[in-house]
RNA sequence: GCCAAAGUGGCGGAAUUGGUAGACGCGCUGGACUCAAAAUCCAGUGAUAGCAAUAUCGUGAGGGUUCGAUUCCCUCCUUUGGUACCA
């Protein structure tokens, strides 16, 4: 009999599912293993082929890994919270609790259907009250810490309380945005609202004023992914920063900690350098300048102290909070002027005009080792966001300064002689000072040493280091994500729910569109948000990163209602061994995770400081694209399609691409797709509104009542997102159907390395199902008979079977499935040519290729008479012994080249190899006439003879 | 602009530390089986020249190191991803 996959497939999937096959114990007597994939918001799109590259390859490794003897947890769960259900639920009046479960369950069925061995008694839903419900509790545990600089860690805010109530908050050493001080007295007599609003400078989640996108038109707050340019993603609609109390993540208290530890991991470079960039650390100094009549100091960040004799002007981001007191009454116009036009520039504009501007606040600072008078102004070029909003400007040394100063007309002081580093920027911090009081002749590492020491000696100044990085804002003004366990007293401080009170549970609603001033949608909800006399809730939700951020520590203990999981499940599991996952997510949800975790750590909670030991990045599968083009001007009234290869690439901007659906396309993805006759008439019945247009092709100009049979409309393929947008999706249920879910996982595994982006692409996969088809063969005949034999395996058949053994271990720890995948069809190939049917060599060979294709090995493991499932045998391993080669072939190179070949036994030495393979004719042949200078003899791998 | 990764036949890709470039698969060509087709099996398949043995060229381009370079170094080009006035 032929293989019959969808009955295989049904009667194991079906098995599997009754018998908890792949039900994972928390069992300490074993050595554990721990495989995740990141969690997939489930869409209503559903799965599409690329998707399951990662879960494949993760599903592969935790399989080999329960076969090497390990208690492998490998748990799948849902990212479920999150906008598009909130936006279905405006639109159709769905509620997001139930259009997300409808979609989980497909997303369920999809993964059940590619035969994953996930423990789905651990899912995990981020949106599942009994998952949130810790969510939430964490976030208490943020709101009641600080960050220890001393101990380097987290501790309970109650200490620092008690600090402040004894000593005030001069001798503290903590993260804080608190720049005051003040005794114990003072505090004690603070009344409770300000003791909350500096407390709030100290906490790990705070609240404080931050900006959100706010689009009129939609009347909504948007996310950073749908503002697009400057305009709202949906409408094009302008958006500007509108100022909230919001929520925020002191992320910024772990950026050294975030840095330092990327060492430990086993990431990929990019992966790393990506972080590295993200927190962006830069040393430097803090420096104080003084203001003329002006009782305050002004505070800048620099790393390049040494320029400081050439400062001739300062410049304050127009937010700066100095600009309105500094600024003279002469300027004030000018001021309030340009502090008006930067707010209403868009990050776009910023960003894509490089123009200079700004303006002059009348105000001098005082540099303070020289006693120049220096100008400041105010410039956008300026964050208010990074450093202190502040910096001095050395126009001879830095790129933007230099603009400003040739714009404005500002003197410029050389102070670095650059002449003996040629081609050195002033990124590369070379060069020696010039002009530079008691630094001048120093080199600039010297400069900058010396300049910092004095800094430091005259108290006006000191060493700081900087990050890009900057606290999360943690509010969203949403319906559907996690409520804050938090309610507002009349004075607007903020107090935690009682444990007991959590899960705090989404009330239900009906009505899911933003409130008018930009408040989230549960604000509608009176009942809910005064459910407590006196008090008032938190109206906003938590972003997408908060489920996110700790769900793999649920998946160790997923059902405890006591903690978020037991020490003993969380002591057992530990951390991530390997975790697998889009590049996308490559600073969001890795660095907040990682925070978290750092920060559970510090509590003792969790035995390692880092989530997630080995990471991998699969590429993206993407979609070809199919176009037609539309030509933008009508021809007589009408629409008008001209296929692509009529037009010039001069006259693309004429034309409008319109995403076809790729079912209706012949010859998809290659140089000669186009939609036929068949095709067209498709293209119409599905985008009617086109009925009544012109096709133009090389034979002429159709209705679609005319179009001839030979039709040919070509088409425009470009490799892009496999999105439902572009009509390109394929799901793998279909190609399952067809070709069977082995199959399909070994195809996918087959089209190139892991790591790598490729654009799906059905040719090739009869390849991988004529393999499997002949791997069953040596199995099964056609008329199902069983063709075993317990006859005794050849020396050339074992060691067949145990290269490929090897080379399977090999290729699974290195993740290289492609390669594995040959490797067994070079294993079938041998066997074929062998006529091999032997059960010594062929059983090994069931288990070996579980792990890539666990339907059709259980069902031929089963008919070996095997009771227990094949995925929970363990993995034949090699014999180094069999492997031993008596003979190898050389090649026999002149100068490099291969002239020929040489079979020689392996255990000959150096000289004697030289000596058969200088006896051979070939050699002669190629020497003649030529001395021979030297041989060079690698043994077991090749012979080189210079001549 | 900066950071990172990559560039190999008609196509996907292989070559673990510098050691036979093109494994494996697709496609293509020819053959066997068949009334025929599908399926299956066998053989061939980097380019150029040649009946052939064989020779020359060949891993984005150019240079270098080496007995030997897809692999290491330098310069440049292209693609993809990230990031963007970061003081």
């Amino acid at each position: 009999m032929s293989l019959n996959t969808n009955h295989i497939e049904e009667k194991w999937k079906k098995y599997w599912m009754e018998n908890q096959t792949y039900k994972v114990q928390n069992d300490p007597s074993k050595p554990k293993f721990y495989v995740l994939d990141m969690f997939p918001y489930p869409s209503g799109a559903g799965l599409h082929v690329g998707h399951p590259l990662g879960y494949i390859a993760s599903d592969i490794y935790a399989r080999f890994k329960r076969m090497l003897g390990f208690n492998v947890l490998h748990p799948m769960g849902f990212d479920s919270f999150g906008l598009p259900a909130e936006q279905y639920a405006i639109q159709t009046g769905i509620h997001p609790a139930i259009s997300t479960n409808e979609n989980i369950g497909r997303y369920k069925d999809q993964l059940y259907n590619l035969g994953l061995n996930f423990d789905w008694s651990r899912q995990v839903s981020t949106s599942d009250p009994s998952y949130y419900k810790w969510t939430q509790w964490i976030f208490m545990e943020l709101f009641s810490h600080y960050y220890d600089t001393r101990s380097d860690k987290a501790l309970p805010i109650s200490n620092l309380i008690e600090q402040f109530e004894q000593n005030g908050n001069e001798a503290v050493h903590a993260v804080t945005t608190f720049d005051q001080v003040f005794t114990a007295q003072e505090w004690q007599n603070f009344s409770p609202k300000v003791k909350d609003e500096v407390l709030m400078n100290y906490r790990l989640a705070y609240r404080k004023l931050g900006y959100v996108n706010w689009c009129e038109e939609l009347g909504t707050v948007l996310a950073n992914d749908e503002v697009k340019d400057g305009v709202s993603e949906r409408g094009g609609y302008p958006v500007v920063k509108k100022p909230m109390r919001q929520w925020s993540l002191r992320i910024t208290a772990y950026a050294e900690r975030l840095l330092k530890d990327l060492d430990q991991l086993e990431w990929s470079e990019s992966l790393i350098s990506m972080q590295k960039n993200w927190i962006g650390r830069s040393e430097g100094a803090q420096v104080f300048f003084e203001i003329e009549s002006f009782s305050e100091p002004l505070e800048i960040f620099t790393t390049r102290p040494d320029t400081i004799f050439g400062v001739t002007f300062m410049v304050l981001s127009p937010e700066h909070e100095f600009v309105d007191r500094i600024t003279t009454v002469g300027h004030m116009q000018e001021i309030l002027r340009y502090k008006e036009y930067a707010a209403g520039r868009s990050d776009l504009e910023r960003t894509s005009e490089k123009k200079v501007t700004g303006a002059f606040t009348g105000a001098f600072a005082i540099n303070p080792f020289n006693g120049q008078r220096i100008p400041v102004w105010i410039s956008e070029y300026v964050l208010k966001d990074y450093g202190t909003g502040a910096i001095m400007a050395v126009p001879s040394d830095d790129e933007r300064d230099k603009l400003f100063a040739e714009t404005f007309n500002l003197p410029v002081i050389p102070v670095i002689d650059k002449s003996k580093y040629p081609g050195a920027t002033s990124k590369d911090k070379t060069g020696t000072m010039i002009n530079s009081g008691f630094i001048t002749g120093m080199e600039v590492k010297e400069g900058i040493e010396a300049v910092l020491s004095e800094l430091e000696n005259k108290k006006i100044g000191s060493r700081k280091v900087n990050y890009k990085l900057r606290d999360a804002n943690f509010s969203r003004q949403r319906y559907w994500g996690e409520p804050f366990p938090v309610m507002y007293d009349q004075d607007d401080v903020a107090h935690l729910l009682d444990m007991s009170a959590l899960p705090l549970e989404l009330p239900p609603m009906s009505d899911f569109k933003p409130v008018a001033n930009g408040k989230s949608p549960l604000a509608r909800n009176e009942d809910w948000v005064k459910a407590i006399a006196g008090y008032t809730r938190e109206t906003d939700t938590m972003p997408g990163f908060a489920g996110s951020s700790w769900y793999f520590l649920r998946y160790m203990d997923p059902l405890n209602e006591q903690e978020f999981a037991s020490a003993e499940a969380i002591k057992y599991w530990k951390d991530v061994d390997l975790y697998i996952g889009g590049t996308e997510h490559a600073v969001g949800h890795l660095m907040y995770a990682r925070f978290w975790h750092k920060f559970l750590f510090d509590k003792g909670l969790v035995p390692g400081n880092e989530p997630f030991l080995k990471l991998v990045n699969q590429g993206m599968i993407q979609g070809v694209i199919e176009f037609i083009y539309l030509m933008k001007e009508k021809k007589e009234g009408r629409n008008h399609f001209v296929s692509t290869d009529l037009i010039e690439s001069t006259d693309l901007d004429k034309i409008a691409k319109i995403p076809v659906h790729i079912d209706y396309i012949s010859n998809y993805g290659s140089h000669d797709s186009h939609l036929n006759a068949q095709g067209i008439r498709q293209f119409i019945a599905w985008r009617n509104e086109y009925k009544e247009a012109f096709f133009e092709t090389k034979s002429g100009v159709f209705t679609i009542d005319q179009v001839p049979e030979n039709f040919k409309l070509h088409t425009h393929s470009e490799v892009g997102k496999m999105s439902k947008r572009y009509f390109n999706v394929v799901n793998p249920d279909d190609v399952i159907n067809k070709y069977g879910a082995d199959c399909f996982r070994m195809y996918e595994m087959f089209l190139g390395p892991i790591e790598q982006s490729k654009p799906w692409d059905i040719k090739g996969i009869d390849g991988v199902k004529k393999f499997l088809r002949r791997f069953w063969s040596l199995f099964v005949d056609d008329e199902n008979n069983w063709l075993l034999t317990e006859e005794a395996a050849t020396v050339e058949e074992l060691k067949i079977l145990h290269q490929t053994i090897k080379k399977i271990h090999e290729d699974i720890y290195n993740l290289s499935f492609n390669t594995a995948v040959s490797a067994f069809m070079v294993f079938v190939n041998e066997m074929k040519r062998l006529d091999c049917h032997k059960a010594a060599v062929l059983l090994p060979a069931i288990k070996l290729i579980a792990p890539f294709a666990p339907f059709i090995s259980e069902e031929l493991w089963t008919r070996t008479g095997s009771k227990v499932s094949v995925h929970h045998e363990l993995i034949p391993m090699y014999n180094e012994g069999l492997l031993v080669v008596d003979s190898v072939i050389y090649p026999v190179c002149i100068n490099g080249k291969k002239r020929g070949e040489i079979e020689l036994g392996a255990e000959l030495n150096s000289k004697e190899i030289e000596g058969h393979a200088l006896s051979l004719d070939i050699v002669s042949k190629w020497t003649e006439g030529k001395s021979i200078k030297k041989v060079i003899v690698v043994p077991n791998k090749m012979i080189n003879i210079v001549v």
